[in-house]
DNA sequence: GCGACAG
DNA sequence: ATCTTGTCGC
């Protein structure tokens, strides 16, 4: 049973391979709109909601949700292929293609740079930016001042950042999702902050998402 | 072999 | 992620 999930996993890793050769690490998008998308489970059913901000005032303008079975469960560096599937479906449900995603997992800060805001980015085309709050790989020293960042480091490359996004709180971590540069994925996210430790389009799609499934459990 | 390991 | 109240610090 135990070798069927290893050549299970072995094709999923092959499949990684695949996105991360596809995904872009330079700039092309324009934000005029800002999206964020987060996941709340009830069991194995990930309810997916991205919320869509205004790309200068961050006003939200819209949201859609999904829900959609698991079919994989946690498995550290194989998050893309639990959540994924239920933050396409809900991104379908959007009124507008946004012009940059922050998705909350990693990007291209993974063992084989396949994180889910990579994965995401690289299916439907679309820029994105991969935000955790605890490093999956690499290194980098702690930013010290609020509004601080220094460099993650993997496999001799930097693969995204170290971000203090507010005071008293530990940092984020930044990478590159999609179609993102380095330099634009900590840019956006600086930009993005309003006071709390997550940028607002996360901040807002947690909270969607967290609604969204007390509402569901309730009616259960 | 041992430890680490997004959400 | 999720189960959960109050509580300490910025």
């Amino acid at each position: 049973m135990t070798e069927a999930w290893h050549s299970r996993l072995s094709a999923l890793v092959k499949y990684q391979g695949k996105l991360a050769a596809r995904a872009a690490t330079v700039d092309d998008f324009v934000p005029d709109t800002i999206a964020g998308a987060d996941q709340a489970f009830i069991g194995d059913e990930v309810i997916s909601c991205i919320v869509m901000l205004d790309g200068d005032t961050l006003q939200q303008l819209g949201c859609a949700s999904s829900q959609v079975s698991a079919v994989l469960p946690y498995i550290p560096t194989f998050l893309s292929f639990r959540e994924g599937p239920a933050i396409i479906s809900a991104f379908g449900k959007l009124g507008r293609r946004p012009g940059v995603l922050f998705v909350d997992g990693a990007g291209i800060n993974h063992p084989r740079r396949a994180g889910l805001a990579t994965c995401v980015g690289v299916e439907l085309d679309v820029p994105t930016i991969g935000i955790t709050k605890k490093i999956l790989c690499g290194e980098g020293k702690q930013p010290e001042k609020e509004g601080d960042a220094e460099p993650l480091i993997y496999g001799g490359m930097q693969v995204g950042w170290l971000l203090a996004s507010k005071k008293g709180c530990r940092p984020i971590v930044v990478a590159p999702g999609h179609r993102v540069s380095l330099e634009s994925s900590l840019l956006l996210t600086r930009r993005c902050l309003r006071g709390h430790r997550l940028p607002e389009p996360l901040r807002l799609a947690h909270e969607c998402a967290g609604r969204i499934k007390k509402s569901v459990s309730a009616s259960l």
